[in-house]
RNA sequence: CGGGGCGUAGCGCAGCCUGGUAGCGCGCCUGCUUUGGGAGCAGGAUGUCGGAGGUUCGAAUCCUCUCGCCCCGACCA
């Protein structure tokens, strides 16, 4: 017997936590690498994913009145230079159009020809477009609020990209908000963080601290950045989603203007707010393990796998038309507002099979043969569980729990990365405790969420980025008011804030 | 964009230093055996060695350029 790693993936986390990452990606078939530099192929195991995230949180935006449209993926030049700080914080990203025409070069080849008046850049965020619509659609207080957002790829061309969590081109969705008073669009963006809470902790399992962003780590043109942060294996923050009040700022750079019920002309106030396929890059970082991908049943493609024991000859048709039967009963059912959605893998790959499974992240693995319809049981194997770990349960009694069953794996996995959350948070006073640990944080053993008092300055902020590539990821809003010394400067705080390294 | 590493079959890799137009493991196909499990035996298919130039009688191998991927840094709502 030809004698495989003892993981699915290797390296392993501990071995290699970035080449993990690549490994788990590659093994569960999600996406690839794509000719264009920079852009990945989602295939449809991971484009799954995003269907049930769309589908799953498109659900709660209507819930709170908000409409979906859809705004053009160019935008003039022009737009984007009315807000300053917007320009200066994605100017350097921006794809630019040129040209709208192609020509024979004469080599057998084409040029671009017919250059435009104007340059097209591809959004790399919609404010200033939907600014624009914003402002022809608004003439009265009774056209507001205007609640709108848009299921849409963006592209920001990045440096140094990685799939799912910061590529070229990504999938992503943006609302766009206009308010009659700023208290109005301030509940707005908290009530918008409130639902992508509410999304990333139940549906996909992710615990997450929220708060509010530095100045320094604000949205280019925001008055106020919101955000969820998310705790990696590798101890690493990744922002799950944000919402900004955007205060004036935009309403004044698009005349968003209205006239209030006083008759006088009054400026807007918008809000911004936005969550993209990195969430599946957190999905991966946060549950999976070596042996793969783990998926959260509530955004699992598929939330379990029949398959079924086949002999060579002729008595297979009763454990298939059984497994048909057992997938038919099932898929019957909702679980969490989606229907359930069930495979049957026949093939005759031997125990390779079942670690394709594995290696996909599906919930929860069924064996049915000969000897299980004899007795009238399944085999269940649940990937929240040792890949070997195996029970025979009496069929009818898991087609009643299999939703339990669910929701039990589901529980499991936000508990465990809650649990993981907090062993690795602490409270630190002493500088140099806060750059010990730090200092030896190189991949996947070290590192930590560190709560710690912060003075306000920028400086102490930027001394420490420099120092550590450490940044305060958000100030947490549930963070108590406590006297405190800051732990770059020593001077008085009275709250702590949550430094982590970032992704 | 700076520093480092790497591109050879679907995947993982060897071969390169010391040029003679490719090999291993897994996977895939066929047959037999096996079967609660990352199977065994036998046979088989698959590569313009990332791309373009150059040196040479001859280049995966040497030289130049280029594209892409990974890591660190810079940068990044």
């Amino acid at each position: 017997m030809a004698k495989q790693s003892k993981t699915a993936i290797s390296p392993t986390r501990e071995q290699d936590y970035p080449a993990w990452y690549q490994e788990v990606i590659k093994a569960s078939d999600m996406a690839e690498n794509s000719p264009v530099r920079g852009c990945m192929v989602i295939k449809p195991w991971g484009y799954a994913i995003w269907e049930n995230i769309m589908q799953q949180m498109d659900v709660l935006f209507k819930e709170t009145g908000v409409k979906n449209a859809y705004f053009p993926l160019f935008i003039p030049l022009s737009y984007l230079e009315k807000e300053a700080e917007h320009v200066e914080g994605f100017a350097k990203e921006c794809a630019v159009v040129t040209h709208h025409r192609l020509e024979p070069d004469g080599k057998g080849g084409l040029k671009p020809a017919g250059e435009l008046a104007e340059p097209l850049i591809v959004r790399p965020t919609s404010e200033t477009i939907i600014g624009e619509s914003m402002a022809r659609w608004t003439t009265s207080y009774r056209d507001l609020p205007l609640l709108l957002n848009q299921w849409a790829n963006v592209v920001r061309w990045e440096m140094r990209t990685r799939m799912f969590l910061r590529t070229s081109e990504f999938l992503w969705q943006e609302g766009h908000t206009a308010h009659a008073t700023a208290r109005e669009a301030k509940e707005r963006t908290m009530q918008m963080l409130d639902v992508y809470t509410k999304f990333v902790q139940e549906c996909l399992a992710m615990p997450v601290i929220r708060g509010r962003k530095t100045v320094a780590e604000r949205f280019p043109g925001a008055d106020d950045t919101t955000c969820i942060e998310a705790m990696m294996q590798d101890k690493r923050a990744l922002q799950a989603g944000t919402s900004h009040f955007l205060g004036q700022n935009f309403a004044k750079s698009s005349e968003i203007k209205f006239q209030n019920e006083e008759g006088q002309e009054a400026y807007a106030w918008t809000t911004s707010w936005g969550t993209s396929t990195r969430m599946i890059g957190g999905i991966i970082m946060v549950h999976s393990d070596d042996d793969g991908l783990v998926l959260p049943p509530r955004i699992a493609p598929a939330h379990a796998v029949i398959m079924p024991i086949l002999k060579k000859g002729d008595d297979n048709r009763e454990v298939m038309e059984s497994a048909r039967g057992l997938k038919d009963v099932l898929e019957g059912k909702l679980y969490h507002g989606r229907k359930i959605n069930i495979e049957i893998d026949d093939r005759d790959t031997g125990g390779a099979r079942g670690w394709d499974w594995v290696k996909k992240g599906v919930p929860v693995r069924i064996e049915l043969g000969p000897r299980d319809i004899e007795q009238n049981m399944v085999s269940v194997a649940r990937r929240d569980q040792a890949v070997n770990e195996k029970q025979s349960i009496n069929r009818e009694e898991f087609i009643s729990e299999f939703t339990n069953i669910l929701d039990n794996i589901q529980d499991t996995l936000f508990n465990r990365a809650i649990a993981f959350r907090k062993e690795n948070t602490f409270e630190i006073d002493d500088k140099k405790a806060f750059y010990k640990i730090y200092q030896k944080a190189r991949g996947y053993k070290n590192g930590a969420f560190v709560m710690a008092h912060w003075c306000g300055s920028q400086d102490c902020e930027s001394t420490i980025k420099d120092h550590l590539s450490v940044t305060i990821r958000c100030i947490p809003f549930d963070s108590p008011v406590e006297e405190g010394s800051c732990i770059c400067c020593g001077n008085s705080s009275s709250r702590r804030v949550l430094f982590a390294k970032a992704y």
